[in-house]
DNA sequence: AATGAATGAGCCTTCATTCAT
DNA sequence: CATGAATGAAGGCTCATTCAT
């Protein structure tokens, strides 16, 4: 019976990963239950044994996404990381979920609560060590400074913009990897010199 | 016949005007042609008379809403206005439409092209304004200077993020009201800071 | 106010005329009332004033169309005419209001009663002129004799048939100019040996 | 598993048993798809889960027809037979379906090339037979016989149009059964007669 | 547990007809 | 009278969800 409990695990999980790509590929709205079916290889009945609502599955997929890219992320920051360090790591964790974090991003507003969850949790993760880099990097935290979550915000807005207008600007490829490098440079010179100015320490 | 033509073009613009607070209201994809109907006191049939196609009153409210926003901001943005000046009045003139704006910026990637060719349109207004702007307070644009349409695009990347988010950051009001100052002073003393860096000229 | 009469009789007929040409060319069940009024330079509302419903325009067409075709096939069904002749000038009198009538024949069951009326009356008008050159060209008719109805029913079938079936037989082009020789000479092969053989008075 | 596919199959044949009833009741163009799922005793949604299009219903019907009416066409056309018997056969054949049949013939012009499809490959059965059987019957094809094609146009021409006509020709009962009779007896005679002078043999 | 056939509410769109101007 | 804007009843189709097998 364990085996039983093995393969419908099994299933589950193909399930999600089928629906996570093709999330990914053809967005959330456009993506229908039948379709999960088909690709997964099952039928349209079992999606809504393993989850009772299209809505289930959905937040299935993204705590699923969650972790991979929590943990991908937990790698990838190290500790005693430059600002630009955690910026760049921040980069190289969303390419390897670009096409499903772009839809994240871009779809947001019709999707269920859980995604902005989601969204949250990674940038907590992310912020918490953007935070540490900043307080080593820039010393003090005076009046004059930029306050961090705002230096966070906009650090995500642009990415996020970029994402939302992939097409604009990386026609057919991954925004990240064609602007990626552009938006690095220049958002830490612009953190660099603001404190750099502001606190010479 | 005045009359008639008269009543017509009120009708349809009574249609539009429904529909662009529909739109801004329920968001673009929950808005139905009935609803629309009804809210505009006419028959569902009327709306196929004046728009073709459901793509047709999108385009129709979207161009009404690009000439309103075009025209406002042409009004706020002063000529000799300083780098501040020139956000404040994008602000302040997005927050006039904030609703429907906000609903564009969200659901863009669900829209027709249109919705991109509009947002482009605006922007490129604003960031007509501000190349101006920078140019005239920051001297000249030698090597270390910041690249005009990253600064731009930080800053529409920023207020995008905003208003994706704004139950986040103003759960039931307006963001850009709540929060369009501080983000305002941030960018402007980041973009400062870095120029006079940069060009103390 | 005999040149407002005047007026409204010539927007009746204009109506006629360009329903009876749509109608030819898109057939009667695609043709709108809309489609009608924009052809025809008036407004929508218009059609209805003359035709209180579309029946009601069908049925002035077609009798429209009735009279003409039977004022053109009285005039070319001469007296003394032989079978040949009579078959001859009807294909003729079909050939000059082909698009029309193949509509008609085609589309008839979907029509009023009044279609098959006045297709009943054109046919009764070549039908008497058969009779008649029969009865002259083969002496009497006795029991072995072919029916004449039935020797109409055939000739008027087999011109249906090929009306019906002309992207068949003459795709794009006219049917009856294509295969009329054809046919004339087959049909009055068949008559004319079955007579002969049957009466050779 | 096999019960459920069975059951499906159940229900898809009572769809186009249904559909192919109610079209020739009441047409193909007054019938509709939520007409058909009520008659077939399923939600309206059934209907599509399978025909994917109106159009898909149409075929499969015309389909089924078409299987069925050539498998008894092939039954009723011995070998050996006469011209006569040929053409008996087909009109018992026609007999058989002739509700839709005559639907088929007289809506031809409204619905999709598969209509015609299903026509020809129906006349070409008989038409084979039909080539056969004068071949027989009447020795050689000289310069003076009567081409086959037309022959047999001329038959299929006539059936059809007794049957558009049906209401004219027998209101409210079969034409074929009423004037099936009539015309073979004259089709045959003036066939026969032709040939038997053309070609004494 | 899995299957997949069936459901039915909901959406966009068409078009003959009406009626205020 | 003529106009043409407005009407509203249908119709085809989609898709998440249910349930008998």
């Amino acid at each position: 019976m364990a085996i039983r409990k093995q393969q419908k695990e099994e299933t589950r999980t193909r399930i999600i990963n089928v629906a996570l790509t093709l999330y990914g590929e053809n967005g959330f709205v456009h993506t229908t239950t039948a379709e999960i079916a088909r690709a997964a290889n099952v039928s349209h009945g079992t999606i809504f044994v393993h989850f009772p609502t299209q809505k289930d599955i959905f937040i299935s997929v993204i705590n699923a996404f969650g972790s991979q890219i929590a943990t991908r992320l937990h790698d990838l920051l190290a500790e005693n990381a430059s600002v630009r360090d955690v910026f760049a790591a921040h980069l190289k964790g969303l390419i390897e979920f670009e096409p499903f974090y772009s839809r994240l991003v871009s779809e947001q507003s019709l999707l269920p609560l859980e995604a902005r969850d989601t969204l949250v949790m990674i940038q907590s993760c992310v912020s918490f060590h953007l935070g540490q880099a900043i307080e080593r990097q820039f010393c003090a935290q005076d009046d004059r400074a930029l306050p961090i979550h705002l230096i966070f915000n906009g650090w995500i807005a642009l990415i996020h913009y970029y994402l939302a207008n992939h097409d604009l600007f990386a026609p057919g490829e991954s925004v990240l990897k064609n602007c990626g490098k552009e938006l690095l440079a220049y958002y830490c010179q612009l953190i660099t010199k603001s404190f750099s100015q502001a606190n010479p320490c």
